[in-house]
DNA sequence: TGTTCTACGTGTAGCGTTCTACATTTTTGC
DNA sequence: GCAAAAATGTAGAACGCTACACGTAGAACA
């Protein structure tokens, strides 16, 4: 066992830069968190030794203390690009802050937001957790904590930032119904139960009992498991009574819906329309022309993050932020003439 | 200013779980990292009080001495699915150790980094880093590193993870050259020059010239911009000695050269044959069928995951990991007749 | 002139771990 | 049965920072 690590460059320390500023360590704290009580002249002075020594603080030496000036996000997946414009968001936010985001993925947040908080992130945003708002309280009373896409505000001891999924689902289906289609099939998410899911599927409901449609009202579920969702979606395109339009619940699976009536042999939108959710980037490809929902993720991020800032900053009390979704029309769905 | 944060449920400290077991401090220290000198008893009880307690030791903490057991990866972007296989591969290179990774986004690593070797993390994967050999080995000196997609081994003070991406252009160029395509370009990336696209054009040039076609070697390039991309794909498809095949630096890119082919009404692989890198998931999708060579994403990532955690166990020596790449042929590329 | 403020600095006790040095007990070898 | 060696446990000093409690000096006030 060769156990003679590399010699590493040490660490410059509070300690050197006071002493080659010639003041007193808790002087250079004051300067580093812009305390009360430093003059202008000292200040300069440290600050002129900081740069000189290029000295930064140590982010575990100050939690141990008081804050580490990290913010934790926990994504549920890192195939879907929606998130990365939330991410965007994020840091559009976090842009003039002394704070840095770092990024965890995991379907169940659980182990993983244990994981944050002994690395003692200062606030937690969570990307549509799946997670009971007992849980969530649970995990709010020892971190500032912003839930993006999580609908129960019932008691809830976070805050929270949401699109409207009911009123997306809605416009889907009445964007559709103005677009001539009748049998609208909502292709939705089958295993983690959602708080999203459910509003999505209620607005769609809704909006379809709304439009006298009530009596074709189907919603097909799948698991996120590709080969899954190829079959059902294959079995629901193939079947004697197939649908005129699918509205699926993320981007991702309309275009699994696009790729699989392709494969059939359907065109889009004659024999069959799709809408789509989270308007990513990718609808806007020509082989996609995917009509879809539009939720601006860089707003829910930006939010998300100014939320969480406030309440590490100290706010007790809960807010909740919602974003109204729109259409963004394209091919996938253009009139049947 | 309401500056009274709600009360947070304090923290269990290796204090209280010494006294709760009747051992001192040291002894649930030893137990903490299974150092030498803990009787199968001592063992137990303070296991068992750690369970009880549902103790969990603070990073910040250890890190002021010891490890925090915290990777810190190092992404460029996070809108390309491929990261997702990469970090797949970290993830279950991860499974039985007590190590998590943290992962940060940012085109520039440069920032990132520090902030990571500030937040104490054990050691770094670089993912496609825009940096030269002198500032890798200046990271290097500091904290345990790894980069994967960088090709300049020379003098290097860390550890490589890469897929040939000589060999990758190779088997494009010759992939097309068998299924009859003679006029072809390479799409490359314009802005920040790295290793891996250096590579990629040099495998391109050789494997051209080997097969006499070294007259119309052509590379077009591109800012990571997407008004520029469109504009320099519509603009190269247009021209009056269009290409009858594309390589693409990467899938991305690849799926906007479909884009805009189908846009101008071109027919693919008969006008024109595409082929990407990456090989990543949306390349199966029926509406791309994208020919792509994969470099196996998960493999690279598991292989820096484990490069990293024996350097940071003491290993002085640089490793470098090649992966074998290999052509997906999908019909973006099926032979002319 | 004395007294009270205010502004500016400093000393130092932790924060929750790790780890070296040492004390004590048990085992081993002969 | 005794010395030496091995095994097991503990004390306590760091690690780099924050923040509380003070000390000091000059300004403002009466």
């Amino acid at each position: 066992m060769t156990n003679k690590s590399p010699a590493r460059t040490p660490r410059i320390t509070i300690r050197e830069v006071a002493s080659d500023a010639g003041v007193s360590v808790a002087a250079v704290s004051k300067v580093l968190r812009d305390a009360y009580g430093v003059s202008e002249a000292l200040r300069a002075k440290v600050q002129a030794s900081m740069e000189k020594l290029n000295y930064r603080p140590l982010a575990s030496a100050r939690g141990l203390r008081g804050r580490t000036y990290t913010l934790g996000l926990v994504f549920p997946d890192l195939r879907n690009p929606f998130f990365a414009d939330i991410f965007a968001g994020v840091n559009s936010a976090l842009e003039r802050t002394r704070y840095q985001a770092m990024q965890g993925v995991s379907v169940s947040a659980s182990s993983l937001v244990e994981a944050m908080i002994d690395r003692q992130m200062d606030g937690l945003v969570l990307i549509g957790p799946n997670e009971t708002n007992e849980r969530l309280n649970d995990i709010a009373d020892r971190v500032p904590l912003v839930a993006i896409g999580h609908h129960d505000l019932d008691d809830a001891r976070f805050d929270t930032v949401n699109n409207d999924d009911q009123l997306g689902a809605r416009l889907a289906v009445r964007h559709l119904c103005q677009n001539g289609h009748k049998k609208i099939t909502m292709f939705s998410l089958s295993a983690p139960v959602s708080t999203v899911i459910n509003q999505r599927e209620l607005g769609y409901r809704l909006e379809m009992t709304e439009q006298g449609l009530g009596g074709s009202i189907n919603i097909v579920r799948a698991p996120q498991v590709l080969r899954e969702v190829q079959l059902i979606l294959r079995r629901l395109l193939e079947s004697k009574d197939r649908p005129d339009a699918i509205f699926c619940w993320t981007d991702l699976m309309a275009f699994e819906a696009i790729s699989v009536a392709t494969d059939l042999g359907l065109s889009i939108p004659e024999d069959i329309a799709i809408v789509g959710y989270d308007n990513t980037v990718f609808c806007e490809f020509s082989q996609n022309r995917l009509t879809s929902i539009d939720q601006s993720g860089e707003v829910l991020g930006l939010q998300a993050t100014r939320l969480l800032i406030e309440r590490i900053d100290g706010r007790s009390h809960s807010e909740h932020f919602v974003v109204t979704p729109r259409v963004v029309a394209r091919a996938s769905t253009a009139k049947v003439s």
